[in-house]
DNA sequence: GCTGCCCTCCAAATCGATTTGTGATTCCGG
DNA sequence: CCGGAATCACAAATCGATTTGGAGGGCAGC
């Protein structure tokens, strides 16, 4: 008749006591539990594994004061592979093996160690977030989205930054995909990196923000940029301007196209002059005004469309140096509706750009890949941009 | 005699090609590269250890298409750790030998698994940022400055958001901990939480922001805020008023005494009532405005010192609102110099706040000790901070 | 020809967990 | 009182790398 389990030996050196995290338990002397359970089969355990160290000298000990599961099942009288049952939830455990157990990870202040678990799950509940710069609002609201997501399914997240690299783009997915992680966001401009693939098709899922990428299981979030470049350009019209303007990012096509569609249906011209093209910071919407108001013909543009709020900033700048009055002279929208878009004066009319919505949603995906829950085809979800009406137009 | 290193079989039925990463190169077949370099020695390996398994129905193949360090050593006709020295570099291989390995990791596409690597070594070239915000621009600034630094070493960043909650700091602390992070950046408002000493003590370097931490081991890289507001409280003095304003943060002593000194030094007397506390946010700074504005006796403050530039931005658009103008009426200063700043109208007179440095130089603190490089007592790094003068003040 | 050393490489143990196949009990109904 | 099902725990293999003691061949010196 075995008494072992439910049985937990009442631990005489487990010295550790109830340390939440033992400083130096290195000894809790597997053995220990091990003579009080009667002795019987336990004893025949011959193994010569972690955890049956006495304490000869040849210690290892390298990040001092591992407590494995080995331990753990040492103390509890019972094998590791009940301690990890009993931990997952995979096999059923009878309650009182599984209270002897809890006792056993409390009193030792054990915790699971994660690579080891990785390694053997192939799992790391980690997901990376590839991004050209973390400093740039949409990017962060993006990640904090993400990460918010994520946390709430036990997931962590890496970040990376691209500065819109095409080479550090690459490097970084190769990277994270050795890493193990589970999941990939890809945030950065340049989408096309045939690094992507890899990881794609190595079955690690991956979701897109923007670009449609042309994989049969690569999930997208994008955002109707070309309708709300639209509406915004609509209510610019509501004005009745004479002249529109667009500030346009460096390739950036579909806010691009909302604003020539509304101007067209509107049955307006467009002067190419009017058009020019600043590389989304401020101070590119800056120089680019400044382009615009230095042309030949004297004729200002009164209404501008800038293809984002940074350049919206930088233009409205170049118009306050130039004297002209904004909404008065010359009305300004731009696309994002970053903080910034109501500190300056006068507030931005704009477009909402869902960062942190994108995010979430990108965490949503990828989560229902992870969990099993969804295996198909590529999903695209669009989400809408809602137009913000302020001041400067 | 034995010819087999230097000898690289003509790998018949290598199939993967040369792909980068191949597809399915499940089976690349070990025993091809064996029976080929003479049946020596190699032919008497007798683990059953995986790259052996043939092709028997059982294949776990979970994260299929896995070339591991085993299939390379076949494939070039040496022993794994043949393979595993040709990369490390720690014991020397013969030029032949080594021209082998690397052609079979070539020709397989071999990537090293980190995961394993990691618990092997018990380094996972991962270090944890722990912030309040990764969408506040401090935040992400020192975040960056961050990875850059530790981008250059070959670490990668894991970020965590704690909303400044205590509970979720200490969460976050023992997670990162489990994961097995190398190095902790603590940038959490209250560094107080007992969470961060558990890895300290267990020997994982961590390197805290702002806070000095009551700890031998933990090196601290803070800016002289003191400094910081102390000069640019001595500027706005220079206008001579005869009323000064400050608005703090919650429990933000530093900024708060440099401000008292410099006012003291200059001799003036402090009205209580014009001491008023914000948030930090944008809002907070507004409503304490307010509050000042809505003071029984109407001398207004002709002076104010906000501990930050957001909320200096929002009592610029109380003072707006108010028809006071700035700083004609009152003169605004701020502490952070984010881009906001040179945004609000008038531009803001400030101090910066060197996120991004911070996060370089917490870089360079916990790199020194992961090389080894230093093994000493907490160090601390001061970084002094800059008056911008503009034109609010 | 023997000893001894150097140069290369290999076998086996190890990191700390998870996963299966299987053995041992107990509980039932017939 | 027996056979089968259900329950519970264990041993051993495994994930994919690194690490260390040692083996074997080649060569020099005596």
């Amino acid at each position: 008749m075995r008494l072992r389990y439910g049985r937990r030996p009442e631990a005489v050196s487990a010295q550790p006591g109830d340390l939440a995290l033992p400083l130096v338990p290195d000894a809790p002397d597997p053995r220990a539990g091990r003579a009080q359970n009667g002795g019987g089969m336990a004893a025949k355990r011959s193994r010569t594994s972690a955890g049956e160290r006495p304490a000869d000298g040849a210690a290892p000990a390298l990040r001092q004061g591992q407590v494995t599961i080995n331990h753990v099942a040492a103390l509890a009288g019972v094998s590791p592979t009940t301690v990890s049952h009993v931990l997952s939830g995979k096999r059923l455990v009878a309650a009182e093996t599984r209270g002897a157990v809890y006792d056993a990870i409390r009193r030792l202040g054990y915790r699971p160690n994660h690579v080891a678990r990785s390694l053997r799950t192939r799992r790391s509940h980690m997901i990376a977030v590839v991004v050209p710069d973390i400093t740039n609002t949409f990017y962060s609201m993006l990640t904090r989205g993400l990460a918010d997501a994520l946390d709430r399914e036990g997931y962590g997240t890496y970040v990376c930054n691209t500065d819109g690299l095409l080479d550090r783009e690459s490097k970084f997915l190769v990277d994270v995909f050795d890493r193990g992680a589970d999941g990939i966001v890809l945030a950065a401009v340049d989408a096309a990196s045939a690094g992507v693939l890899k990881p794609a098709d190595m079955g690690v899922p991956v979701v897109c923000v923007g670009h449609r990428l042309d994989h049969p299981r690569i999930d997208v979030v994008t955002v109707d940029d070309e309708r709300g470049s639209y509406e915004v350009t609509r209510h610019l019209l509501t004005r009745r301007p004479e002249r529109m303007a667009m500030i346009q990012g460096l390739n950036g096509t579909p806010r691009l196209s909302g604003f020539t569609r509304a101007v067209a249906e509107a049955g307006h011209a467009l002067d190419p002059s009017l058009m020019v093209t600043g590389d989304w910071t401020r101070h590119g919407g800056y120089e680019a005004m400044r382009q615009i108001l230095g042309r030949r013909s004297r004729a200002y543009p009164d209404a501008v469309f800038c293809a984002n709020d940074l350049m919206a900033i930088g233009a409205i700048e170049a118009l306050r140096e130039a004297r002209l009055d904004v909404p008065g002279d010359v009305a300004v929208a731009g696309f994002d509706d970053v903080d910034a878009a109501t500190i300056v004066h006068p507030p931005l009319t704009t477009v909402v750009n869902p960062a942190y919505d994108i995010g979430v949603n990108a965490g949503k995906l990828l989560v229902s890949r992870l969990s099993g829950e969804y295996d198909g085809d590529g999903r695209e979800v669009g989400l809408p941009c809602l137009l913000v009406v302020r001041e400067s137009a």
